[in-house]
DNA sequence: CCGCAAGTTTGCTGAAGGACAAAGTGGTCC
DNA sequence: GGACCACTTTGTCCTTCAGCAAACTTGCGG
């Protein structure tokens, strides 16, 4: 098993105020692993052992319903950690994660968490951050829920995903990852029947261009107007 | 000014691991306030100059959107910490909070919040698990605006109050604080109107009964199985 | 004790969007 | 190359619930 370069941390968030030494020291009780499209990382209830750091690709974070409903909570993208139940004093994943695409990740047993957050108070308060921004975004996604209508939803959601994963190519920007029409639907409390008459009509308004699984946001300041930024 | 009893914090979760000189030494930071029902504790955007401590009444933590509606996020009950955006790392509330019942609460400056979490393990612990559960509880709340119906998430939410302050009373299980119609519809994101044909037609049905503010539930059961338990 | 404000009830209407149905379109695996 | 499967599109119907309007009730302050 070769050594992990030490330059895969430095820049990320959580560990941009650690020093070398530090840092290889963190990685040396690292476990890379890659993960096909649509293979699952750890599951909703069982025994949190180890928590994640994305490098590479992007993880959907997801909760089923008694009445087999899916629903999205969250995106994760490259340089955010994720499965962090020990943060929350939690010791079972509160929620399933699924690879959106070929991804890499790092993990660490829980029991380093403890270590990493007092011997790195950086590592502590940039987890921390984390959370709260977390928290914030769920926020956002519960008013978003309570008052506005499906379109708007659907747009913000779109303007989500472009933000947190935008690409820019000729057209505009593509969201990097492949999304279906029941993805933005388990995202926005909607059907996929409707996010796919949202989308038919805003191609044929130029807003976006989509192929099966793909998106371009070819209008991002339109869709802004639609998601309800008083429009 | 008289020293605050040792006994209020004794008890308390965010405490309960610390011995009697260090509440002590706590108690002699905190800052105790009495808030009028409907007197605001603190204001989304401000600067969060102190965390807060529930010890007697009831906290409504609202978010308002650009629309001018009201979102009721949470509702904190005595021996709960609020406001404690240092936890996250913010340093402006990300809500507001509003007394819903007369209520009694310490409070201290956040300088103290690092000093807190250090000195005193059990604390930050506390107080991690805590933000632990309220992702947890803002998480169902997405879920349940994402796929179910509106009395379904009344019931939910008429539930969650009951659980969370309920107090005996000869006919059921009646809500500790004042709620209106309005503050349902802005917890389940709907509007005070269809509120308040639920409640009729559950007063009809003998499983509430409600006056001006005051909920009591007769018939918890039956209102566990209108919530969606698999009814 | 009166008047006002805040909270509540109820009726009516219409639109949004969910449910159901069915056909079209790539993509992939053999 | 063919067959299947996952994803997408589109149509129709029908329920739910928001929106609007107006009357009623209760409590409080003057």
């Amino acid at each position: 098993m070769s050594k992990l370069d030490e330059s895969l941390l430095t820049g990320l968030p959580p560990f941009s105020l650690l020093e070398r030494s530090q840092i290889r020291e963190i990685l040396d009780h690292a476990l890379p692993k890659r993960y096909d499209e649509g293979a699952e990382i750890f599951h909703e209830g069982h025994d949190a052992e180890r928590f994640h750091l994305l490098l590479d690709g992007y993880i959907r974070v997801v909760k089923t319903t008694e009445g087999g409903e899916q629903i999205i909570a969250l995106h994760i993208s490259p340089g955010q950690l994720f499965g962090i139940a020990p943060a929350l004093n939690r010791d079972t994943y509160p929620a399933t994660a699924i690879a959106a695409s070929e991804s890499l990740a790092l993990s660490w047993p829980v029991r380093l968490w403890g270590d990493f957050t007092t011997k790195y108070p950086g590592f502590a308060t940039e987890s921390y951050s984390t959370l709260g921004q977390r928290l914030g975004e769920m926020q956002t996604r519960i008013t978003e829920l309570a008052t506005q209508a499906v379109e708007q939803r659907v747009a913000a959601a779109l303007l989500r995903m472009v933000t947190q994963s935008g690409r820019k190519v000729e057209e505009g920007i593509e969201i990097a990852f492949p999304v279906t029409r029941r993805n933005i639907s388990e995202m926005t409390g909607t059907t996929l029947h409707t996010v796919s008459r949202l989308l038919s009509a805003w191609e044929k308004d130029g807003i976006v261009h989509s192929t099966r699984k793909h998106i371009v946001v070819t209008a991002p300041h339109r869709l802004v107007l639609l998601s309800g930024a008083q429009g």
